[in-house]
DNA sequence: TAACAATCTTAGAGTTAGTCTAAATAGTGT
DNA sequence: ACACTATTTAGACTAACTCTAAGATTGTTA
């Protein structure tokens, strides 16, 4: 269970507090947060005003260092975050919403598929219908 | 070769002149156009001036009476037409934005793979890198 | 420890890709 | 022709960002 702060010193980014209290956020939910639900998850963390701004400019610094990643799992929703930077594929409850994510084991892969006629060189999987029972509900 | 009005006839739209032109041009390009797109390359084929509006209710009309398909192939990019209704996955050049077709029977089906926790009811997939040789080139 | 520079944060303006509204126009049935 | 419905239009509005310019914080050097 690394701190936030030394998950952000081991990639060379200066650990604000600003940057240190959306880290601790992001590496404690599974909720793929949109930057909105970032803003208003951290603004009272802090003992002053949070700007959307420094909301994106963390989590683009975060994305460039390799702390999280940006994820689209909805046909034209907005960006997610999510502190899982494995390979992995997206699971999205049709009914609530929520996301879950889906080892990159779990699915054949398809990497070598269209070899006939396309270099791949990334793909992404995105699932949606409803889990079912037993999968650890997920807040969001 | 259906023509536009004989399509939209056939799905019960009427088929006034903005509709017709916008699905004439969307049942002869491979080329997975945004909404923008439409709208510059149908507005001088009208005599009067195409709304942006007309353009996304048009869309939107046709989308619901199966005519065409909106898809999404960038993260964070805006919607595209595609007037290939069949159920098919996309690739998209990284060099250039093109968008191929590829055939749903190209890549394994994925409808199974989570059987054991999950009830997928749809999927989709989105390949990314470069085309080989001997492919058709598409426009934009 | 006092400059000074570089980095970071902020409020708010700007942009893109749409959606919504209310009024004008066109088509339909009688 | 008349009433009624469907469609189109310009433009206001919105969500999800991005950009800008100024101020605050921090690190570096003297
Ligand atoms: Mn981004
Ligand atoms: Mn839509
Ligand atoms: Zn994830
Ligand atoms: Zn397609």
């Amino acid at each position: 269970m690394d701190t936030a702060e030394t998950v952000l010193a081991s990639r060379g980014v200066r650990p604000t507090p600003q940057r240190v209290v959306i880290t601790e956020y992001l590496l404690n939910t599974k909720s793929h947060p949109t930057a909105d639900q970032v803003l208003e998850a951290v603004a009272n963390a802090l003992p002053v005003q949070l700007s959307r701004a420094t909301v994106y400019n963390t989590l683009h610094t975060l994305v460039e260092a390799g702390v999280i990643q940006e994820v689209y799992t909805e046909p034209g929703g907005c960006a997610r975050y999510d502190a899982n930077t494995e390979r992995h594929h997206h699971f999205v409850d049709t009914k609530n919403g929520c996301i879950y994510d889906i080892p990159f084991e779990a699915v054949p892969s398809l990497d070598k598929s269209l070899d006939d006629n396309y270099k791949v060189s990334n793909y992404t999987v995105t699932f949606f219908g409803e889990p079912k029972q037993g999968q650890p509900k997920q807040e969001s």
